[in-house]
RNA sequence: GGGCGUAUAGCUCAGUUGGUUAGAGCGCAUCGCUGAUAACGAUGAGGUCCCAAGUUCGAAUCUUGGUACGCCCA
C-alpha cells in the first residue's frame, strides 16, 4: 500500500534520502550495467578546473550535461559518463603565487621550480570536495571515481603522442608571436589579464617625416602614438585604393604625402598651409623607398636586397607597401610598421617574407630587450625603459627637423593588473605554433556537419571564428603545464618530438632521471605523474642522432592548457598507449555542452585537434587509424548562455569612501539592512569578489536541487542569457513541481482509505508482476477493477489520450535536444491533469461506493498518468521522480524496478491518441471559460444557478458531441439547461473573414479587395450562400474570385445588449432572468458553503455526520431551505435538519441574500 | 574598431515555414472554491512587438539602416 503523502513536503530533505538510496544501492552503476550491451550514446565531459569554487553557472552546465545522458539511458542507450578535471595552466600558478606572496617569473625561479610545481599539483585539488559535493547534490550522474586528470602521466603522454604526430607531419613549427608583455615581470599576459588592466591615459601623438629616397624634398607623413617603436621601423603601409595627396608647405620647399581626406584636418591641427600638388592612388606609392628616422639598422641593412620568388630583387626594408587595414579614421593614412611591436605589423612581415625566396626576405628588427629597455645597438637610448625614452626621442626628432607635429592623445591602454603602474608593451616572443590554417577548409567542413544549438553558432560566432583562423600559438613560457615534448640537438639545433615516456627512456644514452629519483626518495608521497613535468623532465637528455657525441635537450616551454582539454577525446583514455578499444568505442561524442565562452576554448581546441589528427589528409589518405567521417569529435553541442545574477546594492552615493557597497541577494534583506530607498536593483555578471550571487548550496537547502534543475530546464531555452534569481527559482515551484506533487498527494491520500491497492487487485485477479517490472498499465490487465481504456469513461479516455500525446511530443523534443520545449509540453499536460481531469473526477474519487467500476476506472487512469509522468520527468527532476516511483510501486514487494532510473522511457501508444476527442474537449473547455466570463460581466456568481445558456458555434462539427456532454457544462456553469445552435441572429452577427494563408497565395494582390468585400457583405447571407451552393463568386472589375468553404473563416460577434462572451469558435449567451425558485436555490448553495466552513472551523472529520439547525425569520429563506433540504443535508452530511436552535452546538450567524440566518451544527455521537 | 547575439505586457520570458483577435508565469484588480491547501482556480486590466525605410496582397517574423544592451575579439 502507498505511504501517506504529507501536506508540507520538504524537497531538500526528501532529496537527501534519495541520494542516500542511490549511493547504497549503486543505482547509477546499475543503470549503466543494465545497458552494457545497448547501442552507445557518447558523452564528453568538458573538464572544469577545481582550483576555484563552483558557482551557479556551473550548476546549469552540470544540469544540462546530466539531463540528456539520463534521458538517453532511459531510452535504451549505454551512456558512460567519465568525469574530468582541468588542472594545468596560469590560473593555477597565479593561485599559488598569491599564496606565496610572489608575482613574477623571477620570483618563482627564486622560490624554486620544483617546490613550486609541488604546490601547483596540490592546489589543483583545493576545491575538489566542493565540486564533488555540488555534482552529487545536483544529481549529476558522472563517474567521478575514474575521472581523467590532465596532469596525469597517461594524459600527458597522449598529448605528447598527438604533438609528435603534428611535428612529424610538419604541423608544429617555431615562429614569433607578438604578445602583451609585462617587461618588469618578464612575462606575457593572457588576453583576460590584459583586458583587466585597460585604463585611459594620455600618450604622445607624433607626426614624423620620412623623406623619399628618390625625391628627398618630399616626405611621407607618418603618425604614431609610440615614438619608442620608431627606431625599429621597417616599412610604411598605405591603402592601395585610397587617394593620397602630395602637398607643398607654405614658406618652404618641402612637400608631404598625406591621405587626401586628411589634408585639411592635419593642416588645421598643425596650423600649416598646404597646397595640393597632385593626387594619386596609394598603389602608386607602393615600392617607393624612404629614409627612416633612425639609422641604427638602416646603416647596415638599408641597401640589402633579396631574391623574389617570381624573379627580380627587392629591398628588404624601408619601402612603402600596401595593406588593407589602413584607414583614415586617425593618423595620416600612412602607417608606421614595426613588426616587433604590433600583431598586425608582424603579420605584414610574414606576408612580405612569403614573397621572397626562402632566407632572402626581411628579418624582424627589434631595438628593445625583453626587459623593455633599448639594447646596446641603439646607442643613444641604450638601457632606457622605452616609455621613458619617448620624450627624448621626440626632442631628438624635433632637433633633426623631422618631427612635423606633436600632441597628446587620450586612449585606453593596458597596464599590468598585478602592478598597475607598469604599462604593458607589445613584444615578440619565440613561440611554437600548430599549423591550423592549413586545415581551415577541413575545420569549416567538419563544423558544418555539427548540430549546434542554437543554430546560429555554426555560421555565426564559431563559423566566423574558424574563417579568421590563425595558427595556434601553442607554447607558454611557464612552469605548470604539459611540457612541450621536443628535444633539440645541442650541436646542430635539429629537433625531434617524443611521443611517450617509455619512448624517451628507450633513447640511446638517456640520462638525467636522478633528480626525479632523488625527489621521490625524499618524499615518497609525490605522485609519479610529476616525473613528466618540469623541472624533472627538463633534466632528461639523450644522445643526439644528428651529431656524434652531442646531447638532446628539451625545449623549456610548456603548452597552452586549452590544448590539454581539446585532447580529452583520446587523452582521457591514455590513447594510443593504452585503452585503444575504449577510445574506438567512445569517439566521437554524440553530445557535449558548455557555455558560450568555450567557443574559442574547448569547442575550438577539440575541433582543431580532432580535425588535424583524425581527418583524411590532403591526398585522402587516412592519417590515423581512428580516422572518421565528419563530424567529429562531437555531433551535437548545446551552447549555454551566460548566467547573470541579480542583487540589491546600496546606492552609490551612500557608500562610504574606500568601502564596498552593502549587497543583498533579495529585496527583503535589502530593506532590513539598508532601509527603504537606499538601494538599487542590479543585474550583472556574477563575480566571486563582489559576492553578488547566492551560493548554490543555499538554493539546495531551501528549495532543493530539482527545483533548481526544473527552473533551468523549463524557464527558457538554455542558450539564452539566464538570470539566476532566487525569487524566480522560488516562483517556479508552484507552477509545475508543486502542482504535480499535489495531484500525486491527492491520489495517494484517497487511494489509501479507499483501499485502492494495485498489488492486491492484481493478485486477486490471478496476475503477477514479472521481476524487475517497469509497472506499465498493461501489467494490470488481470487486476480487479481494471478494464481497457477503451471501455472507460470519456474523461478517462481523454486524459489517456493527452498523456500519450504528451509522451510523443516530449520524446520528439528530447530527441532533438530541446529540453525547454519538452518541459513546456510536460507543464501543459500536468496542468490539464490537475485542473481538468482531477477536478472533473473529484466526485468519482469521493463516492462512497468503494467498489464501483467508475471509481476503479478513475484510480487506474490516474495511476497510469502518474506512473508515466513520473517516468517522463525522471531525467529532469530525478529526485522527485524517484520518491514518487518508490511510493507508487511500494506495494509490489520488490517486483518493481528498485529505481525509476532503471526504467525505460515511456513510449506513446498512438492507438490511444484521440485527436477528435482532444479537440472536442478543448472546445468544451473554451465554452466553460466563456460562460464564466459572461457571468463575471453580468456579476452573477457561480453559486447562483441560472435557467440556461445558449451556445452558438461557428462550426457544427462538434455540436452533437457537445450536446451529449452538456451535463459537464451545466455543472461547470451552474445552469439548468444548455442549448447549442448555429443560427442565432438575435444574439450575434457573423464576420466572414478570408483564410489568408490559403487565399493569399492564390489571389495575391486582390487580397485587400476580398477582405473588404467579405467584411462589408452580410455575414448571414454569405454563409447561406456557402451552405446552399458550396461557393461564392466575387467580381472585382472583371477579375473573378471563387471562394469555397475552406477559403473563409467565420467569426462570431456577440451583439450588444446580451450577457455574452465570444471566443475563437463559439459565443456563449446567458439567460440572466432569475426566477424566485432559482434565487432560493442560490440561497441554499450559500448555506451549504457556510455550513461547510463551520464544519471545518469546528474541526470535524471528513466522515463525521452532524445534526443541523437553520434558524431564520425570513419566509423566503425558510422556503429555500425547505425546497432544497435534501441537497443541503447530503452535501454537509446532516442526519437531521431542524428549524429551531440546537443545544451544545457550534453556532454562527450569517446573512444570505438580504436575510440573516443562524446556523448550528452538532456532531452525531 | 570588428564579429555574434538580444530588444515583445509593470517584471521574467515564449512566439513554429510571413497569414490579420500576439501568448505564458509572476505582480496587480475582481470574483470563486474552502476536505488537493508552503494553497488552488476563474475572469480581467495591461502591448507603438526598440526606431525608420523597404520587400509583400499581408511583417513581431524577411531586407537595409539606425538606437540601446550583452558577449567575444581587437
Amino acid at each position: 500500500m502507498f505511504k501517506e503523502v504529507v501536506g508540507q513536503v520538504s524537497f531538500p530533505k526528501q532529496e537527501e534520502e534519495v541520494l542516500k538510496f542511490w549511493k547504497e544501492e549503486d543505482i547509477y552503476e546499475q543503470s549503466l550495467q543494465q545497458r552494457a550491451d545497448a547501442p552507445k550514446f557518447v558523452f564528453f565531459e568538458g573538464p572544469p578546473t577545481a582550483n576555484g569554487l563552483p558557482h551557479p553557472g556551473h550548476c546549469l552546465t552540470r544540469a544540462i550535461k546530466d539531463v540528456f545522458p539520463r534521458y538517453k539511458t532511459m531510452r535504451g542507450f549505454f551512456c558512460q559518463r567519465k568525469a574530468g578535471w582541468d588542472t594545468h595552466g596560469l590560473p593555477v600558478e597565479v593561485e599559488v603565487c598569491k599564496e606565496l606572496g610572489i608575482h613574477s617569473k623571477e620570483d618563482i625561479e627564486e622560490f624554486g621550480v620544483e617546490p613550486f610545481i609541488h604546490k601547483c599539483q596540490q592546489s589543483v585539488w583545493r576545491y575538489m570536495r566542493e565540486w564533488e559535493r555540488l555534482t552529487e547534490r545536483l544529481g549529476f550522474w558522472v563517474n567521478l571515481d575514474e575521472a581523467y586528470v590532465t596532469y596525469h602521466q597517461s594524459y600527458v603522454e597522449s598529448v605528447w603522442w598527438s604533438l609528435k604526430n603534428f611535428f612529424d607531419r610538419g604541423l608544429l613549427y617555431q615562429g614569433h608571436k607578438i604578445v602583451w608583455w609585462w617587461a618588469q615581470g618578464g612575462t606575457a599576459l593572457s588576453s583576460g589579464e590584459v583586458g583587466e588592466g585597460y585604463r585611459e591615459v594620455a600618450d604622445p601623438s607624433v607626426y614624423v617625416k620620412f623623406p623619399l629616397i628618390d625625391d628627398p624634398e618630399t616626405s611621407l607623413l607618418v603618425w604614431t602614438t609610440t615614438p619608442w617603436t620608431l627606431p625599429s621601423n621597417q616599412w610604411t603601409a598605405v591603402h592601395p585604393e585610397l587617394d593620397y595627396s602630395k602637398v607643398s608647405l607654405a614658406n618652404s620647399n618641402e612637400n608631404l604625402i598625406i591621405a587626401s581626406e586628411l589634408v585639411e584636418k592635419i593642416a588645421e591641427k598643425s596650423k600649416s598651409e598646404f597646397t595640393v600638388l597632385e593626387t594619386f592612388k596609394g598603389s602608386e606609392l607602393v615600392g617607393k623607398r624612404y629614409t627612416p628616422p633612425f639609422d641604427y639598422f638602416h646603416k647596415d641593412l638599408g641597401e640589402d636586397t633579396g631574391q623574389l620568388k617570381d624573379g627580380g630583387t627587392e629591398a628588404v626594408g624601408w619601402r612603402i607597401l600596401s595593406a588593407e587595414f589602413v584607414t583614415v579614421d586617425s593618423g595620416t593614412g600612412l602607417v608606421h610598421q614595426a613588426p616587433a611591436f604590433g600583431e598586425v605589423d608582424y603579420e605584414v612581415l610574414i606576408e612580405d617574407q612569403k614573397r621572397f625566396v626562402e632566407g632572402e626576405g626581411p628579418q624582424m628588427i627589434c631595438a628593445v630587450g625583453p626587459d623593455g629597455k633599448f639594447t646596446e645597438l641603439v646607442s643613444d637610448y641604450a638601457g632606457q625603459w622605452v616609455k621613458d625614452a619617448d620624450k627624448q626621442i621626440q626632442r631628438d626628432l624635433k632637433a633633426r627637423g623631422i618631427l612635423f607635429h606633436q600632441e597628446q592623445y587620450l586612449h585606453d591602454y593596458p597596464f599590468c593588473w598585478r602592478s598597475d603602474q607598469d604599462p604593458l608593451i607589445q613584444y615578440p616572443r619565440k613561440s611554437w605554433f600548430v599549423r591550423t590554417t592549413q586545415f581551415k577548409d577541413k575545420l569549416l567542413e567538419n563544423n558544418s556537419k555539427i548540430n549546434w544549438l542554437p543554430e546560429h553558432i555554426k555560421t555565426g560566432r564559431f563559423g566566423k571564428f574558424l574563417e579568421s583562423n590563425v595558427d595556434w600559438a601553442l607554447s607558454r613560457e611557464r612552469f605548470w603545464g604539459t611540457p612541450l615534448p621536443i628535444w633539440v640537438c645541442q650541436e646542430t639545433g635539429k629537433q625531434e618530438a617524443v611521443g611517450g615516456y617509455d619512448e624517451l627512456m628507450a633513447k640511446a644514452g638517456v640520462t638525467g632521471m636522478e633528480s626525479w629519483e632523488k625527489a621521490k626518495a625524499e618524499n615518497p608521497e609525490l605522485p609519479e605523474d610529476l616525473k613528466v613535468h618540469k623541472p624533472y623532465i627538463d633534466d632528461i637528455t639523450y644522445d643526439s642522432p644528428f651529431a656524434d657525441g652531442a646531447k638532446m635537450k628539451r625545449v623549456t616551454e610548456v603548452i597552452d592548457c586549452w590544448y590539454d582539454s581539446g585532447a580529452m577525446p583520446f587523452a582521457q583514455w591514455g590513447y594510443p598507449h593504452q585503452n585503444k578499444d575504449a577510445f574506438a568505442d567512445q569517439f566521437p561524442a554524440d553530445f557535449i555542452s558548455e557555455a558560450v565562452d568555450q567557443t574559442r576554448g574547448w569547442f575550438y581546441s577539440q575541433l582543431a585537434i580532432s580535425t588535424l589528427l583524425f581527418s583524411k589528409d590532403e591526398d585522402g589518405e587516412v592519417i590515423n587509424e581512428a580516422a572518421l567521417e565528419y563530424p567529429h569529435p562531437f555531433k551535437n553541442c548545446i551552447v549555454l548562455g551566460l548566467m547573470l545574477s541579480e542583487w540589491w546594492e546600496q546606492k552609490a552615493k551612500l557608500v562610504e569612501k574606500g568601502k564596498q557597497p552593502i549587497r543583498s541577494m533579495n529585496i527583503e534583506d535589502a530593506q532590513k539592512e539598508m532601509g527603504a530607498g537606499n538601494f538599487d536593483h542590479q543585474i550583472g555578471k556574477m563575480s566571486k569578489q563582489k559576492r553578488n550571487y547566492s551560493e548554490p548550496s543555499s538554493i539546495f537547502d531551501s528549495y532543493g536541487a530539482d527545483v533548481l534543475r526544473w527552473y533551468f530546464f523549463a524557464n527558457q531555452p538554455p542558450w539564452t542569457q539566464i538570470r539566476y534569481s532566487e525569487q524566480q527559482i522560488k516562483d517556479s515551484i508552484p507552477e509545475f513541481l508543486l502542482r504535480l506533487w499535489n495531484v500525486y498527494g491527492f491520489f495517494v491520500n484517497y487511494a489509501r482509505p479507499d483501499g485502492f491497492d494495485p498489488q492486491k487487485f492484481l493478485s486477486e485477479g490471478g496476475g503477477e508482476l514479472a521481476d524487475k517490472s517497469q509497472v506499465d498499465a498493461s501489467d494490470f490487465a488481470m487486476a480487479t477493477g481494471f478494464r481497457p481504456v477503451s471501455e472507460r469513461s470519456q474523461l478517462d479516455r481523454w486524459v489517456i489520450s493527452e498523456l500519450n500525446s504528451c509522451i510523443k511530443a516530449v520524446v520528439a523534443s528530447m530527441d532533438n535536444f530541446e529540453n525547454y520545449v519538452a518541459c513546456q509540453t510536460l507543464n501543459d499536460f500536468v496542468d490539464g491533469l490537475s485542473n481538468w481531469y482531477v477536478r472533473r473526477s473529484r466526485d468519482r474519487f469521493w463516492s462512497k461506493d468503494k467498489t464501483s467500476q467508475d471509481k476503479h476506472d478513475a484510480y487506474w487512469t490516474l495511476y497510469e498518468c502518474l506512473l508515466s509522468t513520473c517516468k517522463m520527468i525522471a531525467p529532469f527532476t530525478p529526485f522527485i521522480a524517484e520518491s514518487m516511483w518508490h511510493n507508487l510501486t511500494n506495494g509490489f514487494s520488490g517486483k518493481a524496478l528498485s529505481s525509476i532510473h532503471l526504467c525505460d522511457y515511456p513510449m506513446a501508444d498512438d492507438s490511444q491518441i484521440d485527436t477528435t476527442l482532444s479537440q472536442q474537449m478543448s472546445v468544451l473547455r473554451e465554452i466553460a471559460s466563456l460562460g464564466r466570463s459572461a457571468r463575471m460581466d453580468a456579476k452573477l456568481k457561480v453559486r447562483q444557478p441560472l435557467a440556461g445558456v445558449e451556445v452558438i458555434l461557428s462550426d457544427a462539427s462538434h455540436q452533437a458531441w457537445l450536446d451529449e456532454n452538456a451535463d459537464i457544462l451545466k455543472e461547470e456553469l451552474n445552469v439548468k439547461e444548455i442549448k447549442f445552435t448555429q443560427n442565432a441572429d438575435q444574439y450575434i452577427s457573423y464576420l466572414v473573414q478570408p483564410n489568408f494563408k490559403r487565399l493569399g497565395q492564390r489571389v495575391r494582390h486582390l487580397m485587400p479587395k476580398v477582405k473588404k468585400a467579405l467584411g462589408e457583405a452580410d455575414g448571414a447571407e454569405l454563409l447561406q450562400q456557402f451552405n446552399d451552393m458550396g461557393k461564392v463568386v466575387l467580381d472585382f472589375d472583371g477579375e473573378t474570385v471563387e471562394l469555397d468553404n475552406e477559403d473563409i473563416e467565420v467569426r462570431l460577434q456577440a451583439k450588444e445588449g446580451w450577457s455574452a462572451a465570444q471566443g475563437k469558435s463559439s459565443v456563449v449567451v446567458l439567460s440572466t432572468d432569475l426566477s424566485d425558485e432559482l434565487i432560493r436555490e442560490g440561497y441554499a448553495r450559500d448555506l451549504v458553503r457556510y455550513i461547510q466552513d463551520l464544519r471545518k472551523e469546528t474541526g470535524l472529520d471528513f466522515n463525521d455526520e452532524i445534526e443541523l439547525a437553520l434558524v431564520t425569520e425570513s419566509g423566503d429563506l425558510s422556503k429555500a431551505i425547505e425546497e432544497n433540504a435534501e441537497t443541503v443535508q447530503t452535501e454537509v452530511q446532516a442526519k437531521s435538519l431542524s428549524s429551531t436552535q440546537l443545544q451544545n452546538a457550534s453556532t454562527t450567524e450569517k446573512s444570505v441574500g438580504d436575510f440573516s440566518v443562524q446556523i448550528s451544527i452538532r456532531k452525531v455521537n
